[in-house]
DNA sequence: ATTAAATATGCATATATGCGTATATGCTTG
DNA sequence: CAAGCATATACGCATATATGCATATTTAAT
């Protein structure tokens, strides 16, 4: 038996949400590239490889989740990650998901 | 200084797909109504009130990713969590989001 | 073998999401 | 005040994904 919690339907439209701001490759990578602190959007756009553009809506979406913070310093501006969970996160995923890998390679390469 | 892993590009996209699988409502609802154990779908659609075909359609999704197993006996199939990992990272996200949530109430309403 | 029940799939559609390009906003400096 | 740089936004388009409806598939029973 284990019901954490009744989990109202809305609240359930909250962490689907915010599931769907990490189901991104981009996010994901600005979030790695921030794992050792804080970066300006330049330099994101210059570690990452996107365009300024790209990466300016996806901080944008990160920062709305409150997943990073936002500084603004001059003309810069600089993020960070915010939610310390993250790491976490990540952790729990890259693990589950390397035991799938080392059994079955192609499991995720040909998912919906 | 933390970076865990040099995170490959294509890993990068594996981790984002399986965070994909839980960006969805119905899912999260499907794993949760699973938590207290193994349900055929039959069940399940009674317990989720989702029609026949999408409760079918989210498991197959779930069961790809190997966050849920399938197992058949005579007419119906029956599904269960067989990854562990969700329940931490439901937990992680529930609760990070409760701290969002109890500061400011809107922001993920207005969520892009 | 036929029929019925449980589950899965095909098709069409609506909605959402990411990207490229161009442009707007904001701040700093001369 | 004008000009330039860093960042954010607007628009159009292409793609993906969820859903409803209908139907196919699989298994059990008579």
């Amino acid at each position: 038996m284990k019901k954490p919690r009744p989990l109202s339907p809305d609240a359930m439209a909250l962490v689907a949400r915010r599931f769907a701001v990490l189901a991104e490759p981009t996010r994901l990578h600005l979030l790695h590239t921030l794992f050792d602190g804080e970066k300006s959007v330049n330099t994101l756009v210059e570690l990452t490889g996107g365009t300024q553009a790209n990466v300016s809506r996806h901080l944008q979406t990160l920062a709305h989740a409150h997943m990073v913070s936002r500084r603004k310093e001059g003309l810069q501006v600089f993020y960070a990650i915010a939610d310390p969970s993250i790491f976490k996160l990540c952790e729990l995923v890259c693990g589950s998901l390397e035991k799938s890998l080392t059994k079955q390679a192609d499991s995720f390469a040909e998912a919906p």
